[in-house]
DNA sequence: TTTTGCTGTTAAAAAAAGTTAAGCCAAACG
DNA sequence: CGTTTGGCTTAACTTTTTTTAACAGCAAAA
């Protein structure tokens, strides 16, 4: 995930609040907290999210009055209920309201982060395409097809040659964790998988040879290192 | 909406399956209802669904099993698990095989619907794909009359060779995974039935190669991807 | 310096996949 | 009924991809 999903927590409990604030913010949610609807209301206003969490009982403006506010200025964004009361007409008039779930207290935090990431999955498919074309030194590489263009003809990458030299590429000027290069690619860090590797780095350095600004470096013990002078 | 929202239902119990069954073809969708999960998953490969709702204790396969192959070979169609037992751990594991409601018996035919509702407008804004016209690349093709309309002339594809265009199509720009691919169209991931789809791979490859655009790749060892470039 | 453990490199072996053709079986046909 | 046909599987052979082996070189530790 490239960017911290926003979420807008709307709970008039202090304790319940500070307690979900707390736990979504250690599991990489940017949660504002609102005390009541109204303010809830005004925040989002002010700043669009990307996901809300609505109490329905709630003093000034309660739960349903504040969604059906937002759903007013954005048709799109998700609405999650939380509530004491797990009567069926309050939940059918919380879905009737365009919500996308309606979890009853008490409910663990688990499954509201399961919840949660249940309903992003469905949203967050409009997520960046990763670049299909990239440039190493004056070599034109493009990972998703797995070529190599170069100097005479174009080669197609096996699957492993191309899984570690979009790591190797991935992680430019940094250091290539070889035991992590092995458990992410070969699935697991053994010996063989590990000499394995080292002919691929060696079959990766012919390749690119022809570009004499890159260089696939060995750092003893602990990994390879792209760089591109 | 011009087409029905087909649904698969998987439920041991003969009194709510048949409930159920009833409840949601007065409400407008096309039920197909399955006593046990084996059979759903025979009837999801025969032909996909839009939906699909899976009690997760019953005979044979359970729920969650069923589930998790049909994720193999279908990464986007939303699951709801219906289950007596309320408890943490399972729903849990529901939500990281990539459940997208999890409701514990017993509960309201209302609620039921409105989460079902809750959770299709999310996904209905793509779900035309499941028209019976399909374009790839520059080839027209027609899965449910099997058709593939090329330059010289309409092939009438095969059983198999439909089945697995079929998912390939289906997981463009995916991995579609060996074994899954072999358990889902041939209902066993036996080294025979692996050389049989390696053939269909390469009738496939044939018929599709008048448009370059259109690969069907391998990732050794794993599966292989459909990609229109 | 010597030893030990990593890494570089090339070649051989093994495993997976590509391809073509032959074999088998059941349904359709004469 | 025997024959043909179409669809699928099995076989045989080839090529590609990956792993293992073997040996040489080099860096860090002893």
């Amino acid at each position: 995930m490239n960017q911290k999903v926003s979420l807008l927590l709307a709970e008039d409990d202090e304790n319940l609040g500070q307690l979900l604030h707390t736990f979504l913010k250690t599991k990489g949610f940017e949660v504002e907290l609102a005390r009541n609807g109204k303010i809830a209301f005004e925040k989002f206003t002010a700043s669009s999210f990307d996901f809300c969490i609505f109490d329905v009982m709630m003093p000034v403006m309660d739960g349903f009055t504040l969604a059906k506010e937002i759903r007013e200025i954005d048709r799109k964004v998700p609405i999650l209920f939380l509530t004491a009361k797990a009567m069926k007409e309050d939940k059918l008039e919380g879905f009737a309201i365009g919500a996308d779930d309606y979890l009853a207290k008490p409910f663990s935090m688990e499954e509201l982060l399961a919840r949660i990431t249940a309903i992003l999955r469905r949203v967050e498919v409009k997520s960046t395409e990763d670049a299909a074309h990239l440039k190493i030194g004056k070599i034109n590489y493009e990972p998703e097809l797995r070529l190599l263009h170069l100097e005479d003809g174009t080669k197609k990458l096996t699957t492993k040659e191309n899984q570690l030299l979009q790591l190797l590429v991935k992680n430019e000027n940094e250091i290539l964790d070889r035991q992590a290069t092995l458990r992410a690619i070969w699935g697991d860090d053994n010996y063989f998988n590990g000499r394995s590797m080292d002919v691929y780095i060696a079959k990766l350095r012919k390749l690119l040879k022809e570009d004499p600004a890159i260089e696939i470096m060995n750092v003893h013990g602990k990994g390879f290192k792209f760089i591109v002078k």
